[in-house]
DNA sequence: TACTATAGTGGAAGCGCTTCCACTGTTGAA
DNA sequence: TTCAACAGTGGAAGCGCTTCCACTATAGTA
């Protein structure tokens, strides 16, 4: 049937379990010729020790949290996990951080009830990911104490996220401030296949910042797409094919402004010169390419996450407040005031 | 004395064990009165069930997987961890990768233990980090199987690490072959706290092709610090204010590269014009930054390193060679040909 | 020679759950 | 009224280990 146990070895190598066990453990006094038979019997049958088993008898306490999000490919997401390693790191606990996928949105709720069946975790950690009111419940009932670190808490508790509105805001502002009237938005088309409303927040914070300077909308200055340089790229070719190309992007993400710039660049114009860019996240990149962003702080952002878990795991049904953490423009080489030269062209 | 267990909570709540568990497992069957009490004495108690007796119990089996680094800051490991998980995904099993942090070289060899004492994983990717003959037969005697995902394998199997020496005389060709003489080295200093010779090795690398090229060694040109881009921009202004300063920098990484490059910027200086610069790595940000540089493939070493352990998780006592991913050199934008009129200045 | 250490071993108990079987009441159909 | 069906419950067995106690055989000591 199943694998081979600790008895089934003792059967074979005509020992006893204790033995077995011993041999196992490497401990002392056991003879090496039985310490032989022990070793062969265990070779042949391929047995291997149940993890599970051990841990139970041996009262070992496992801990794990686990730490959710899509693949992890923008560089938004690996900062926020650096937080997440770091207050682990910190605190002299001994957590483990189990990573999961979720390679497609589909498979989300088949991986959270997964995790959940199996009791795999202490504690969630949900990356840049939506979470449905039933997987919410689920984990509830299961007594599975999670934090969200995402863009949007709906008035959630034990929620990390910033205002993405005023950040859409603050960028856009910034713009205008500099004096430019043409200022196009470039971000992901909403709402994403993971339901997270980043692109449409930010966008709205971009609308009421237009708004409030009485500056007319215009549709033609909206360019929306997947999310990666490479849609930003095409997107903003086609915003300086426009008849009046605007004079300043604010892009919704630090990667997409700089496939703004590369495609502004294989225009032949310069940034910001010709055209002024800002993104959005501060990630690392962005300092080492000189961008002009609105920092929000992700690595403290995921810091504060597994800090908040880790306090609820502590003293349970707490409910903490949703935490916001600061939003702060960063002005670097990517942006400068409007030259009314530059709105000839 | 220690945690409440089912009993304690069926007791209190005056019912048997099974019913306890009726109501954990929320199946149906149990009347509203006396769920509420098994509920609060639930509470009254702090009762958390044993994740570890509930698996022993219902028979499943949990398999980890362990990724053990330094502190995932430089993108290389990020790549890396990327490839890995990827290649976990690939794959349909249910492993859960569990990520571990050596924040400081002297507790590598304690974490090790700890992992092993509480066989907490069936497999470990050790990446980026040096073990010792000590360490490693204290895995193998575990018997936990284990892939080096490294700079160096010292003819060590189950191992992938790129030919470092080979890619540091890559870099340096490509500078010389574009007819640089004075051609510098940026690195970290070797040996490093964790043990890892790839400094050393790409160094080794420089030093034969300045050889092959009959081009007598100048130690000035050789400027060692530690990791990161600060110090490298440091290390680049001292080489900037030589007498005679390079025309070309071989930084043994991306990260340092960028760091050179804004020291020479700083001064005044453009790339590739007046100074080129190649890196190592190839890593994301490089892309953005237009940088010339050697790809080693670190995601798909990641993946590989992946691949291999699976392998030896199936078909145990399976000893893989060596695997080499490929070097290739990428010229982008920050290196050009000497200039004469350069070489006055 | 008689006794005590001690090396080497077997096996029961126990870790904290789940699950299955047995049991008691209660309901509703015949 | 009698019986089947079933909701509701208790508790033993078992998951695969470790560990402790009991036991035997041998070596060492007086």
């Amino acid at each position: 049937m199943g694998n081979p146990t600790i008895y089934d070895v003792a059967r074979t190598a005509g020992v006893g379990v204790g033995t077995v066990s011993r041999v196992l453990n490497n401990s002392t006094r056991v003879s090496p010729e039985t310490q032989e038979k022990v070793m062969s019997a265990i070779w042949a049958l391929g047995y291997r020790r149940s993890k599970v088993a051990r841990q139970l008898s041996t009262g070992i306490q496992h801990r794990n949290i686990g730490a959710i999000m899509p693949y992890i490919t923008p560089p938004s997401f690996v900062e926020r996990l650096r937080g997440i390693q770091m207050a682990l790191s910190h605190q002299d606990n001994d957590f483990n951080l189990i990573l999961y996928t979720v390679s497609e949105p589909d498979r989300q709720r088949e991986q959270l009830l997964t995790i959940i069946d199996q009791s795999t975790v202490d504690g969630l950690l949900i990356t840049a990911l939506n979470i449905s009111d039933e997987e919410r419940s689920l984990l509830t009932q299961a007594g599975i104490p999670f934090v969200l670190l995402s863009d949007e808490c709906n008035g959630e508790n034990n929620c990390i996220s910033p205002d993405n509105i005023q950040g859409g805001a603050l960028a856009t502002q910034h713009l205008l401030q500099l004096g430019h009237r043409r200022v196009a938005y470039v971000g992901d088309a909403f709402p994403n296949n993971y339901g997270i409303p980043t692109s449409e927040l930010r966008y709205q914070g971009y609308l009421s910042a237009l708004e409030s300077y009485g500056i007319a909308f215009n549709s033609n200055y909206v360019a929306l797409g997947v999310h990666g340089e490479e849609a930003a790229y095409t997107l903003t070719q086609a915003l300086l094919n426009l008849p009046e190309p605007p004079t300043a992007i604010f892009a919704m993400s630090d990667i997409q402004a700089v496939g703004c710039i590369q495609a502004i660049r294989a225009a032949g114009l310069r940034v910001p010169e010709d055209i002024s860019v800002i993104g959005f996240d501060d990630v690392q990149l962005s300092r080492y390419v000189g961008l002009t962003t609105i920092r929000q702080h992700l690595e403290q952002s995921g810091y504060m996450g597994m800090q908040t878990l880790l306090e609820m795991l502590n003293t349970p049904d707490q409910v903490l407040p949703r935490q916001l953490p600061p939003l702060e423009l960063i002005v670097r080489g990517t942006t400068q005031p409007f030259n009314p030269v530059q709105g000839a062209g």
